[in-house]
RNA sequence: GCACCCUUAGCUCAGCUGGUUAGAGCACUUCAUUUACACUGAAGGGGUCGUAGGUUCGAAUCCUACAGGGUGCACCA
C-alpha cells in the first residue's frame, strides 16, 4: 500500500471531497474556455455554433431549485457541444425584475417598519426609492452570480448582461419607438387590473383567479329587482341592462325608471344588451362602468345612451363619494370605508329600509386577485400604454409567431406545449405594458396640451372620453428619452412591464455584447435553444418570439425546451408559507453540485413536474464517490505498470478488450443521441448505469482477477491496465456534462491526458 | 365552460415513431466484510401498465368513451 501511494495522488485514499468544487470552478473561469473566442477552432463538420441565452434570474434574492434545474439542463447541452468542438456561447444575465423586485423590497421595508410611501413622501423620494432598490438589486445580483458559479454553469461571464445596462435600455427604447411608428403601441384609457396594495396596474397574465363564496344580493331598483355581489358600487351605477329579447322587461327598455335608494329618489335608464344572460339572477344587471370590466364594455356599446364611468372607489380601495354625493349625508356616511366594510354596512342599511328582496348567501364565483399578494383587484379606468395584438398587431406580431411554430422553424419541447401556445396566442388580448412603480425602465414619452401623466391627470369624475389613441385626447406626444424642445412638456412617470424588456432578451443581449471584431448576432442568432420553465411560456417565450421576429425578421431561437417545475417530496408546490422550500445552495453545500444536478436531471422530463427527494441526491453523491474510487483503482493498477510501452493500441489490447472499447463508444453515442434529442434524463441514466453497473461492477471485477493473479501473462495485465485507463477517460468525458466537477477533479489527477481540462476534451475518441 | 397533461412496483418516475420474459432510483428481504469504494458488493421479492370498448398478427404505447388527479385560459352581475 505504501508503495502505491508513491505513484498515486494521495487524495484518492480519502472519499471524494466535493468542497474542491469551488477551486475547480475558479480554474475553469481563469482558463477563459467559457468564452467561445478562446476555444481552439476545430475543423469539425459536426459542430455548427451552439448558443444559449440564459434566462436571467431575478436579482432579488437567492437561487431556487428551478434555477438549479435551468443550470443543470443548459450546462449539459453547453458542455456537450463544447466538447463536440462547436463554437459555444452561453450568455448569462440578471433581471431587474421590476414589479417582482419592488414587491420583495417592499416586504423588506415592511419588516423594517416602514413602507415605500414613507420614502416617496420625502422630497426627491422617487429617486431615493429607486436608488435604494438599485443597491438592493445589485447586491443580490452578485450574490446570485456566485450561486450560479457554485452550480457549475460554464457560461461566458465576460458577456454577462443586466436588463438595466444602458445598451439594453437603448434597444428597448428603439423597439418601443418602432412599435409606435408602426402603430403597434398606443395609449388608451380603458378598464384595467389595479392592485390596491401595490398601487399599480397588472397585465391580464398577472391576474390570478380564485373561487370565493360571497352573498349575492337581490336589490330592488323600483319595478326591477337585480342580483349583485358588489353592492357598494351601486353609487357608480349609470344604467340597468337587460337582454333585448327578455319579455319581462321589454316595455321598460329605453325608459328611465324612478328608484328608491339610499341616496334618495333617483332615476336610472334601462338599456338592452346582448351580453346580459336572462337566466342569471333576475335577468337584469346594474351597469357600473367605472368598477367592472363587463359594465365598462356595456357602456362602450351604449355611449350615446348612458353616462360613462363614475368613479366612487379610490386607488386604495376606499369609498370615494364626494364628487357625486358631497351633499348627501346618507351616502357620505360610507366615505372612506374599505370595500368589504362598506358592502356590509350598505347591505345592513338597505335591508333595514326594505330595499333588499333576498340574499343568496352561498353564491360561488371567481374573484380576480393580484398574483403576488392575493389582494382582490379593483378594476379601474386608467390611461395606459398597450401593445396592439388584436388588430394590426395580430397580423404583424402574433401571426408570424404562430406561423414560426406551426411551420416548425421553432420547435417546442415537449410538443404538447405547442398546443397550449397556439391556444393562448389565438385568444390573445392587447398587452398593458404600463406599470405605476418606480423600479423599472421608464417609458420614454413626453406629453403636452391636455391630460398629462399618471397620476396628475386624475380628478374624480374627469374621465377622458378617448377610446383610441392619445391623439384623440388632444395631446401632443413625443417618444424619446430626452425632453423635446419647447415649453410645457411633462414626462410620463410609468415604467415598462418587465416582460416588455426581457421579451427582447436574445436580440438585445447579443447586440449589446457584440464588438467590432465579433458580431454576435451574426455568429449566434438565431440562438440554438431557449431553455426555461413552462410556467413562463406566455410571459416570456411567446413575447420573445413576437418581439424578436419583429425586431430582426428572424426567429430568436430554434428550439424551446420547457422543463418541469420542481415540487417537494409530496408533490406539493414549494412555497415559503408552506415551509417546504428546498434551498439548492444548502444541498450543494451538503452533497455537491454534481449530485444535485444529477438528481434534478434524472427522472425529469420536459413539461412534466418532478418532485425533489433528498435521498436521490444522496444516491448521486454516492455515485460521485463511486467514480472517485473507480479512478483510484484504475490509477493504482496503472501505477504498477512496469513497462513503458511504446506499442500501438492495436498491439496492446486483447481482442476482448477491444470489444470493451467499442462498447463504451456505443454507450457514448447513445448518450449523445439522447442529449441531442433533449432527453437529458435518459442520457444521464444511461451514462450512470454504464459506469456503475457495467464498468465498475463487471469490467473492474473481471480485470481485478487478471491483475491480481500471478499466473496471468504480463500481456494480459498490460491490456487490462490500458483498457481500464481508457475506459476511465471515456467515462469521464461521457459524465462530464452532467457531473462536471468530480469528472474534472479526477481528470486533473490523471498522469497522462490530452488537454489541460476535461472541459475542452474531445467528446469523440 | 374550453383546452392541455397525468394515472405503470410500497414511493418518485422512465418507457422515442406499437414488436421478444415491462425498466430505473429509493424503500424492502437475505447474504457477504482485513474488499478500489460501507458514500460497498451479491442475490431476491414486488406490477391483470386507471376502467370499458375498438384498431392490429401483436397495445403500457394508436383511437373512442368514462373515472380520478393536476394545470392553463376564459368568466355572468
Amino acid at each position: 500500500m505504501l508503495l502505491v501511494t508513491i505513484f498515486m495522488n494521495e487524495d484518492f485514499l480519502k472519499p471524494y471531497d466535493h468542497s474542491q468544487e469551488k477551486d475547480i470552478y475558479s480554474l475553469w473561469e481563469k482558463s477563459g474556455f467559457f468564452n467561445p473566442e478562446n476555444l481552439a477552432p476545430r475543423p469539425s463538420p459536426l459542430a455548427p455554433p451552439f448558443s444559449i441565452i440564459m434566462p436571467p434570474p431575478n436579482a432579488n434574492g437567492s437561487l431556487h431549485v428551478g434555477h438549479a434545474v435551468m443550470v443543470a439542463v443548459e450546462d449539459v447541452m453547453v458542455r456537450y457541444w463544447r466538447m463536440r468542438g462547436a463554437p459555444t456561447l452561453w450568455l448569462p444575465g440578471a433581471d431587474h425584475a421590476g414589479f417582482e423586485t419592488q414587491v420583495v423590497f417592499e416586504k423588506k421595508l415592511e419588516k423594517e417598519g416602514t413602507s415605500r410611501f414613507e420614502i416617496l413622501k420625502q422630497e426627491g423620494g422617487r429617486e431615493e426609492l429607486y436608488n435604494q432598490i438599485k443597491a438592493f438589486t445589485l447586491a443580490n445580483k452578485s450574490h446570485m452570480e456566485q450561486q450560479v458559479r457554485q452550480l457549475g454553469a460554464s457560461c461566458d461571464w465576460s458577456k454577462e448582461t443586466f436588463t438595466l445596462d444602458p445598451k439594453i435600455i437603448d434597444t428597448v427604447y428603439e423597439t418601443f419607438k418602432k412599435l409606435y411608428d408602426d402603430g403597434l403601441v398606443y395609449r388608451d384609457t380603458r378598464i384595467v387590473n389595479w392592485c390596491t396594495k401595490h398601487q399599480t396596474t397588472l397585465s391580464d397574465l398577472e391576474v390570478k383567479y380564485e373561487e370565493r363564496i360571497d352573498p349575492l344580493y337581490y336589490v330592488k331598483y323600483g319595478p326591477i329587482t337585480l342580483a349583485t355581489v358588489r353592492l357598494e358600487t351601486k353609487f357608480g351605477d349609470t344604467a340597468i341592462a337587460v337582454h333585448p329579447n327578455d319579455a319581462r322587461y321589454k316595455d321598460l327598455i329605453g325608459k328611465e325608471i324612478e328608484v328608491e335608494a339610499i341616496a334618495g329618489k333617483t332615476k336610472i335608464k334601462i338599456i338592452a344588451d346582448e351580453h346580459v344572460d336572462p337566466a342569471f339572477g333576475t335577468g337584469a344587471v346594474k351597469v357600473t362602468p367605472a368598477h367592472d370590466a363587463d359594465d365598462y364594455a356595456i357602456w362602450q356599446r351604449h355611449r350615446d345612451e348612458i353616462e360613462g364611468p363614475k368613479e366612487i372607489i379610490d386607488q386604495f380601495g376606499r369609498m370615494s363619494l364626494a364628487s357625486y354625493f358631497a351633499d348627501n349625508a346618507d351616502v357620505m356616511k360610507y366615505q372612506g370605508l374599505k370595500i368589504a366594510e362598506a358592502r356590509k354596512q350598505i347591505a345592513h342599511d338597505m335591508q333595514e329600509r326594505g330595499l333588499i328582496e333576498k340574499v343568496d348567501a352561498e353564491y360561488k364565483h371567481n374573484v380576480a386577485l393580484c398574483y403576488k399578494c392575493g389582494t382582490v383587484l379593483e378594476p379601474r379606468v386608467l390611461p395606459q400604454w398597450f401593445i396592439d395584438l388584436t388588430k394590426e398587431g395580430n397580423k404583424k406580431l402574433v401571426q408570424p409567431a404562430i406561423d414560426a411554430v406551426k411551420n416548425g422553424s421553432i420547435k417546442i419541447v415537449p410538443e404538447f406545449q405547442e398546443k397550449i401556445f397556439f391556444h393562448w396566442m389565438e385568444n390573445i388580448r392587447d398587452w398593458n405594458i404600463s406599470r405605476q412603480i418606480v423600479w423599472g425602465i421608464p417609458i420614454p414619452v413626453w406629453y403636452r396640451n391636455g391630460i398629462s401623466n399618471f397620476p396628475a391627470y386624475r380628478q374624480a369624475g374627469n374621465f377622458p372620453i378617448s377610446n383610441n389613441r392619445e391623439k384623440n385626447m388632444g395631446q401632443e406626444v413625443y417618444i424619446g428619452k430626452e425632453k423635446p424642445e419647447g415649453e410645457g412638456w411633462i414626462q410620463e412617470t410609468d415604467v415598462f412591464d418587465t416582460w416588455f424588456s426581457s421579451g427582447q432578451w436574445p436580440t438585445a443581449t447579443l447586440r449589446a455584447q457584440s464588438t467590432p471584431e465579433h458580431d454576435l448576432l451574426k455568429e449566434f442568432y438565431p440562438t440554438s435553444v431557449m431553455e426555461t420553465g413552462y410556467d413562463i411560456l406566455f410571459f416570456w417565450v411567446a413575447r420573445m418570439i413576437m418581439l424578436g421576429m419583429y425586431m430582426t425578421g428572424k426567429i430568436p431561437f430554434k428550439t424551446v425546451y420547457l422543463h418541469g417545475l420542481v415540487r417537494d417530496k409530496d408533490k406539493q408546490k414549494m412555497s415559503k408559507s408552506k415551509g417546504n422550500v428546498v434551498d439548492p445552495m444548502g444541498i450543494v453545500e451538503q452533497y455537491g453540485a454534481d449530485a444535485l444536478r444529477m438528481a434534478l436531471l434524472v427522472g425529469n422530463s420536459p413539461g412534466q413536474d418532478a418532485s425533489f427527494d433528498e435521498a436521490k441526491v444522496k444516491g448521486y453523491r454516492n455515485f460521485s464517490n463511486k467514480l472517485w474510487n473507480i479512478a483510484r483503482f484504475v490509477l493504482e493498477q496503472n501505477a504498477k505498470s512496469k513497462v513503458k510501452s511504446q506499442k500501438s493500441k492495436d498491439e496492446i489490447f486483447t481482442e476482448a478488450d477491444k470489444e470493451h472499447l467499442k462498447r463504451i463508444q456505443e454507450v457514448k453515442k447513445e448518450v449523445a443521441g439522447n442529449i441531442e434529442r433533449y432527453r437529458f434524463s435518459q442520457a444521464a441514466e444511461i451514462a450512470y448505469h454504464y459506469v456503475w453497473h457495467e464498468f465498475a461492477d463487471i469490467l473492474i471485477e473481471e480485470k481485478k482477477k487478471i491483475l491480481l493473479d500471478e499466473a496471468q501473462s504480463e500481456e494480459e495485465k498490460e491490456s487490462a491496465r490500458a483498457v481500464l485507463y481508457t475506459l476511465l477517460i471515456e467515462s469521464l468525458k461521457m459524465l462530464h456534462p452532467f457531473m462536471p466537477f468530480v469528472t474534472e477533479a479526477i481528470y486533473k489527477r490523471l498522469p497522462h491526458k490530452n488537454m489541460e481540462f476535461l472541459m475542452v476534451e474531445k467528446w469523440e475518441e
